[in-house]
DNA sequence: TATTGTTATACTCTATAACTATA
DNA sequence: TATAGTTATAGAGTATAACAATA
């Protein structure tokens, strides 16, 4: 007779699971604000790079394949949250700037998600929280 | 000046990144097996629960509609690795139980999945992936 | 009336390949 | 030739609504 393990007990299906969980409720606390998950990290990525970032550095950064980035950043550049544009230094490139209305609407995108996700994280208290973080780092590198 | 919260601090962010990591890992395992990583799921839970289980828990185990179900149960059945047979004390019931041969490919895809997930998970230590396991329960539950 | 399984449909996301313009 | 961005398309996954059979 042979062994089945729980699928329960298996990481990579747990990992999905949660991330459904965090997602679905982030869809929601972002609906009100006009951005889908994806579009707030990009916007987001947007922000930090202030300097500029080209649309391949945003896919490595999101995880995506650069050909799903185009509609992305043409969604937030027609609605005036980021800019693109061509570089001067190398033509090919095209640098994602955020706009100060991107900012403001990061901003509170962020205020809209931080209320939702501690309500689900909060069970695993400040230092669980931490300690997942890391986890999690070091399994997306 | 508002401050704006780097995406990699972002635990949904996290998560998703991380289950898609192991989620590509596991259909490339998977796939010699001709099995998704959704079927390699739904299978193991028809082995775990040896007294049968209806589509509707399925769906609520697997944190899917049970519309969903459907298509995904078919595909096993034809494949003679679960039968679906309806149960006589209700009718509206139908229970899913795996076949010996469903046992024996499910045990196959844990073996091809437990070695390719030790190779991600094995920067985290036997600690830290217990610890991760129960964060991310204390996440879905 | 409520529940289980089912079908249908529209939408989003994912995965690839091929193209253009620049270097 | 190599790289950045782009377009197109097929496939997988997600979300809803409605239906038939049974309780």
């Amino acid at each position: 007779m042979t062994d089945i393990a729980p699928l329960s007990d298996d990481i990579g299906f747990l990992l999905t699971r949660a991330g459904t969980s965090l997602t679905a409720a982030a869809k929601t606390a972002l609906a009100p604000l006009d951005l889908r998950v994806r579009s707030y990290s990009a916007l987001a990525l947007a922000c930090e790079h202030s300097g500029g970032l080209g649309q391949r550095q945003l896919a490595e950064e999101l995880g995506l394949d650069p050909s799903q980035i185009v509609a992305l950043v043409d969604d937030l550049e027609v609605r005036e949250l980021i800019t693109r544009r061509v570089d001067p230094t190398d033509r090919r490139n095209k640098r994602i700037d955020a706009t100060d209305a991107g900012r403001e609407l990061c901003v509170d995108a962020q205020r809209a998600l931080a209320s939702t996700q501690t309500n689900i994280l909060s069970t695993l208290g400040d230092q669980g929280v931490r300690e997942l973080r890391q986890a999690l780092r070091m399994i997306v590198d």
